[in-house]
DNA sequence: ATCCGAATGAGACTCAATCTCAAAAAGGGA
DNA sequence: TCCCTTTTTGAGATTGAGTCTCATTCGGAT
């Protein structure tokens, strides 16, 4: 919705070579609008509730351009549904999920991140990217 | 197909409450018979082309079996099929992808592995399992 | 304002995985 | 061994997230 976000997609479409349309600005402002980590169709049904007119092919189409120019992250949390989050300037994070209440904790460690790092150069690769997910539960006192 | 696994399995089956059929022992031979990355179709085939008569329906339910009590490990390389490997004794190890050649290379690094556990409990939580994937690319020189 | 290639949307399609339910098999008891 | 009850199996239907198709609509350069 505001001003400068607006630029910077209008400018990651124009370097894709892409055209700036109605309905890419509602996808990105729709995921914008919240920190949650929320799955392509509750996107979608969000964006008609708030009377754009846009498909789910068109969702889903310009998720993976702006998951492609980091604009936002995918996560696959081993349900079936990606999920979605705004990434802006956010620095890198991790996810930690609760067993018992689906609820989503993100963390970020330097260590840890320096440490996958030298793994995979110790085995004569360059880390790309890397998916982390720890899976926990309540410590019982 | 050796005997001592055959106990295993058949303990497990008991322990569970399910009946040891020539199917279930099948699907485990199968999985036990080669330590590399299989999908469910590829382990369906196998099992098929053995000359065992088995459905896909019952190698997902063996496998869920087998998944729970540990004999097997489930994978999601993030291409929408799951991948399966031995466990037994087997320690835990995680994955590195690499990107350009599709291979699967696995690593293991205790600091790693203590590392998480100390960020689960600093945030109130107790590891059960973590998902930790590197995705790569080979060094150049 | 015109024009042409790009974007959109409705719905068909894909494909891994799950479900259904009638028929087959397991396994305990006598 | 033969019963008998319960579980398992398999063929095929179904599900559901995500992708594709292609006629129509739209963006934006000129």
């Amino acid at each position: 919705m505001n001003d400068s976000t607006i630029q910077i997609l209008k400018e990651i479409l124009r370097k894709e070579g892409l055209r700036y349309t109605k309905q890419r600005q509602a996808v990105w402002d729709e995921i914008q609008s919240s920190q949650e980590h929320r799955d392509a169709e509750d996107i979608y049904m969000s964006i008609r509730n708030n009377g754009v007119k846009v498909s789910r092919a068109t969702v889903y189409r310009t998720i993976d351009v702006l998951v492609k120019n980091r604009m936002v992250r995918k996560m696959d949390v081993g349900d079936g549904r990606n999920r979605y989050e705004p990434r802006l300037d956010d620095a890198h994070h991790d996810h930690m999920i609760c067993i018992e209440t689906g609820k989503i904790i993100e963390f970020y460690n330097e260590e840890l991140e320096d440490l996958q790092e030298k793994i995979a150069e110790e085995n004569g690769y360059m880390l790309v990217r890397h998916i982390h997910q720890l899976f926990v539960k309540p410590l019982k006192k």
